[in-house]
DNA sequence: CGACTTTGACCGGCGC
DNA sequence: GCGCCGGTCAAAGTCG
């Protein structure tokens, strides 16, 4: 975000003088030009209007000066502003590509060390994780989770977080940088932070490690990875997110007919990412997939949109559970979502009609400890809605949800974006990750829910549906963000990642699912234009309110 | 023949 | 302690 930020101190700051008196002459120039040919034909005017009396011809000439110089005046306005939005792109993409330079080499020292420190280790996956788990779970601090720290600090401060190519479930630590102010919620802190990490799949066994030797050191007794679920039509065994999955195993579980199966990342041999995939019991053509997990690993460009958009998922719900003191907030999805992060997605048929399905729990996992979010990508367009703007293609069609705990239904909007509609965006272009709102409170529900959820963390709450007005939802918002990192870090993941997730989705389509061949990505991912105007006018109303590193001062941009 | 899937056995957690 | 259930393993089978 921050590459944001500087481009617009350039335009608007230093150079600002020096480029108005270059546009102005160049505005002159420019209309001079036209005033050339302008002349001629002023010149045959002017022949035509030979018989004119002197004074007209003064008046006409003094009319036109003034017209000239309006035009003038405008066309230095345009191409002053034209300029500078082009110098803003020039130093975004500059910006882009230093950064992105500089997480290739961040991960690359990540992963050399990596290696490194597991040379004397007989198990290579699970001794870094497990490293960060025990430093979480005491007072010392050893050189690598600083250097960890610090480098994670060093990502979120530079805007990195748009460069999550290998993160799964686990960039969700803005809000807690300052971690002294969190020793009153400990507890759910370090919980939500091993999950954050990442530990060795499964838990079971980092259990087992620990109990043989450290357990006094780190009581883990119940450590559940954050969960991400996503819901989407698919009539293909699996979907296709851009990584690489091999079966091993498969499983009719309780309370659906489906068979469930496991599936395990196979990009990185030692990748501890596992993904479930199961059909859901009301709607055959729900395909349900839950992942799990933390690549270790670099992604493929198709792939990232995924990860970091369960990322940010994750996020939402770790920083839900890690900012409040209610330890009982880490509901699981048994007893419905504690952040249901609704995003409506029909990569198949967006005629069809239906409505977000939140099954019960057995139909997904009946594993309580488990923290799950789900995003909800089968929801369709009425007929009734109007097409203009791509945001606008799934309208609200969304059912409330009844938590036995609190949730957040957390969309990004516009009902009122008058962005262009996106290109042709492959075979499926019908479903494009919409990050749309509910009705025309694009804040509201998530707000009032959130709200809600900070008030009481147990009782049981319907996420409401009703309408404010956009003011009163935005400042209302607004609060509520200046109120709380952890929802300022959690938002600033998931917007980060829609943002930075988006746009490279069409690209590098076809990473291999063996014999599976939907394309998934395709069909999920958004290109940028769609998605980033979105986010930028969500910016823009929250703009000055929302914590710094989310506020990019995109509105001199648009 | 290698990579991948299938499927029954096994293990551990959890509730009663 | 027992049974249920989710999750994983690993041998056998399948496919290209």
């Amino acid at each position: 975000m921050e590459v944001m930020k500087s481009p617009v101190v350039v335009g608007g700051g230093g150079g600002f003088k020096e480029e108005m008196k270059f546009e102005s002459n160049i505005g002159v120039d420019k209309v001079r030009e036209p005033g050339k040919i302008g002349g001629e034909t002023t010149a045959r005017d002017g022949d035509c209007s030979m018989s004119s009396s002197p004074n007209r011809k003064d008046s006409n000439n003094s009319e036109q000066e003034n017209l000239v110089e309006s035009t003038r005046a405008k066309i230095g306005v345009v191409r002053e502003e034209n300029e500078r939005l082009s110098m803003i792109l020039a130093q975004m993409v500059k910006d882009y590509q230093s950064l992105k330079m500089q997480f290739f080499d961040i991960a690359q020292q990540e992963q050399s060390k990596d290696s490194n420190e597991t040379i004397d280790n007989d198990n290579t996956i699970d001794k870094p994780e497990l490293q960060v788990s025990l430093s979480l779970g005491t007072t010392s601090n050893g050189p690598k989770k600083e250097e960890k720290m610090n480098i994670s600090n060093k990502i979120s401060d530079e805007g990195q977080l748009r460069e999550g190519l290998t993160l799964g479930l686990d960039c969700k630590f803005e809000g807690l940088k300052e971690g002294s102010t969190y020793t009153s919620s400990k507890n759910s802190f370090e919980e939500s932070k091993e999950e954050e990490i990442g530990l060795p799949w499964p838990p079971d066994r980092v259990l087992k490690n620990l109990r043989s030797g450290e357990d006094d050191i780190l009581p883990l007794a119940h450590v559940k990875k954050a969960r991400v679920s996503v819901r989407a039509r698919c009539d293909a065994p699996t979907m296709n997110d851009g990584c690489q999955w091999r079966k091993y195993g498969q499983k009719i579980a309780k309370g659906n007919p489906c068979p469930r199966a496991y599936y395990r990342c196979t990009v990185a041999p030692a990748c501890p990412v596992r993904k479930q995939v199961q059909r859901c019991a009301e709607d055959m053509s729900i395909l349900i997939t839950t992942y799990e997990g933390t690549h270790n690993h670099s992604l493929p460009f198709s792939a990232t949109a995924m990860a970091s958009t369960t990322s940010a998922a994750a996020s939402m719900l770790m920083s839900g559970s890690s900012g409040s003191s209610h330890p009982t907030i880490l509901a699981p999805y048994s007893a419905s979502s504690l952040t249901t992060t609704t995003m409506n997605f029909n990569p198949t048929d967006p005629s069809r009609t239906s409505r977000p399905l939140y099954l019960p729990s057995q139909s997904i996992s009946s594993t309580p400890p488990h923290p799950t979010i789900t995003l909800d990508l089968t929801s369709t367009p009425s007929s009734l809605a109007p097409m203009s703007s791509p945001f606008n293609r799934f309208p609200s069609n969304y059912s409330s949800v009844t938590s036995r705990f609190p949730s957040s239904s957390f969309s990004f909007s516009s009902s009122e974006s008058n962005a262009p509609p996106p290109p042709s965006w492959g075979a499926t272009s019908n479903g494009y990750l919409n990050y749309q709102s509910y009705g025309k409170s694009p804040l509201g529900s998530f707000n009032q829910a959130y709200m809600q959820k900070k008030a009481n963390a147990s009782t049981l709450v319907t996420t409401p549906t009703t309408q404010h007005s956009l003011t009163d939802t935005i400042a209302t918002a607004t609060k509520a963000i200046t109120a709380d990192p952890s929802f300022q870090s959690a938002l600033a993941a998931a917007i980060t990642s829609i943002v930075g997730g988006g746009g490279h989705g069409s690209q590098g389509e076809g990473e291999g699912m063996g014999r599976h061949g939907l394309k998934w990505g395709e069909a999920l991912m958004a290109p940028s234009s769609v998605v980033s105007p979105c986010v930028t006018s969500f910016l823009n109303r929250t703009s000055a309110a929302v914590a710094p590193e989310l506020n990019p001062k995109q509105d001199s941009l648009l």
